[in-house]
DNA sequence: GCATGATCATGC
DNA sequence: GCATGATCATGC
């Protein structure tokens, strides 16, 4: 039988704890620690931080609920810091985990720690690790902890903590007197780095000699089965990591290729033509996993599957223009509208994702050359300005009802969604695999609010229409990737 | 030539 | 069957 946490809670003071945070405060009283802000570890002698961790079962086996949020980041005391001197280390060093199973639908008293586990890094992430607390600590020397994100960082990253957005921070006294405030954010531990270590080490069969499982119960109730990354890793010689940063390393080990054909590049690595003698249409994506020694996909190998890093192929024309924009993944406009921009999907999407551009370039002959890579976070500044705005319109035409005009010469329906001519970054347009302004039709999304429309066939709804999504307008991801087309 | 709506190809 | 990445086709 596994603990119940109620079995936990048993010596703890139930109206000091949050909603949120009880089950943590569970773990801490079974240790015999009350609720605390210290900046000490919870067992000082010891140096162990106490943190209860949820898990839930997907598809692929177990996964982290949420990110492991640690301390909050002093934008003032951690100005002076080094990695060894910073709070981050001082406190999350040595952690002795539970992983508790989250169930929305069972009161948390009866949640179950399945496992616990005295932890600490694994070398070759700790070497990341202290690379990405040496990213986010330039940002609080330059004075720009107002545009720190998630997505700057590999496993290790500084999200927002508060109770609201509007939870700011001051920076350093010694900055210039126009450094604005900082929102308030904590280090944590990536969503996706925390799967990683569930499903390989917790509940999984490898062993991590920085990570020892402590028996807490012998009920199994995650099966560790699926696919979730390729097993493949890009770095095996961690003395790589001494000597450069990740994305370092990344970025140079794709300039021995830089101003190879396609074609080559395809035949090198023996990628196979199809039926009509074509290459697949993801042919650059497994140019960009080759290259980099990788077999599967990009996205699976260890780093880029740990550090939530999303692989995107870039097409340059010959008169140096992106031929595509860049689509994600289809919303539902009834959930949308429903949002707040702060914690909205596409805001945390942009908040934690890094990107990897893969770009290639079309020459005068028609062939595509490989010009390089280039790892890309959404600035802050960007972010909350005009994406903010153009997602703020995007409801307020939903909420309004969209505008569709049938015009049957072309057997298209218009609309009035934002569009790229309004330069906003993003735009919305169609992704679905056919049109469809049918009910229930599942190329076709339901909207909050009847559209408004010219023309209409009669099969056709007014409460539905084709899917879409959000796209990056391709100058907008032209002005990023400068730096890698140089002259070209 | 480019923006926009539409659609293809692939993998799970 | 559907999500996702990639691309096509049309007309202003």
């Amino acid at each position: 039988m596994g603990k119940k946490l109620k079995a936990l809670a048993e010596n703890m003071d139930m109206k000091v704890s949050g909603k949120k945070s009880q089950a943590g405060d569970a773990w801490e009283s079974w240790f015999g620690v009350n609720k605390n802000s210290e900046a000490e570890a919870d067992l000082p002698e010891a140096g162990v931080e106490l943190k209860m961790t949820g898990v839930i079962n997907t598809k692929n086996g177990p996964s982290a609920k949420e990110r492991l949020v640690l301390n909050i980041i002093n934008y003032i005391e951690e100005y002076d810091k080094s990695f060894k001197t910073s709070s981050f280390w001082k406190k999350n060093r040595y952690m002795e985990l539970g992983f508790y199973n989250y169930d929305k639908d069972v009161n948390w008293l009866d949640w179950q720690v399945i496992k616990a586990a005295l932890f600490t890094y694994p070398e070759k992430d700790l070497l990341i690790i202290k690379n990405d607390w040496e990213i986010i600590h330039s940002y609080i020397r330059q004075g720009r902890a107002h545009e720190l994100s998630e997505g700057i960082t590999m496993y290790l990253a500084a999200c927002t903590k508060g109770a609201s957005s509007k939870t700011v921070r001051n920076q350093h006294p010694s900055l210039p007197n126009n450094t604005p405030q900082a929102k308030q954010r904590a280090y944590s531990l990536k969503n996706k780095y925390m799967t990683y270590i569930i499903r390989e080490f917790i509940f999984g069969t490898a062993l991590e000699p920085n990570i020892r499982i402590e028996p807490f119960s012998e009920n199994e109730i995650f099966e560790p089965e699926g696919e979730y990354y390729s097993g493949e890793s890009i770095i095996s010689d961690i003395s790589i990591l001494e000597k450069q940063s990740f994305e370092e390393y990344i970025i140079e080990q794709l300039q021995k290729f830089k101003g190879m054909k396609q074609s080559d590049l395809a035949s090198k690595y023996k990628i196979p033509k199809n039926g009509k003698g074509e290459y697949p249409k993801s042919i650059n994506a497994m140019l960009a996993s080759r290259m980099l020694g990788i077999h599967g996909n990009l996205e699976k190998s260890e780093e880029f599957f740990k550090a939530n890093i999303t692989v995107k192929t870039i097409h340059v024309t010959k008169k140096g223009r992106i031929k595509e924009n860049m689509s994600f993944p289809a919303f539902k406009s009834k959930e949308l509208v429903q949002e707040e921009w702060e914690t909205s999907t596409l805001r945390n999407m942009f908040d934690s994702s890094k990107f990897f551009f893969f770009i290639f370039q079309e020459n005068n002959n028609g062939e595509y050359i490989f010009r390089g890579g280039k790892f890309w976070t959404m600035p802050e500044q960007d972010l909350d300005t005009k994406v903010k705005n153009a997602w703020l319109a995007t409801i307020q035409t939903y909420r309004e009802g969209v505008q569709l005009t049938y015009l049957s010469k072309q057997k298209i329906v218009k609309n009035n969604l934002l569009s790229q001519r309004d330069k906003q970054i993003i735009s919305v347009r169609p992704h679905a695999q056919k049109s469809s302004y049918i009910a229930n039709n599942s190329n076709a999304d339901e909207l909050p609010t009847p559209a408004n429309w010219v023309n209409k066939p009669d099969s056709f709804s007014d409460r539905w229409m084709t899917k879409q999504c959000f796209w990056l307008n391709n100058d907008y991801v032209l002005e990023q990737i400068q730096g890698v087309l140089g002259n070209h």
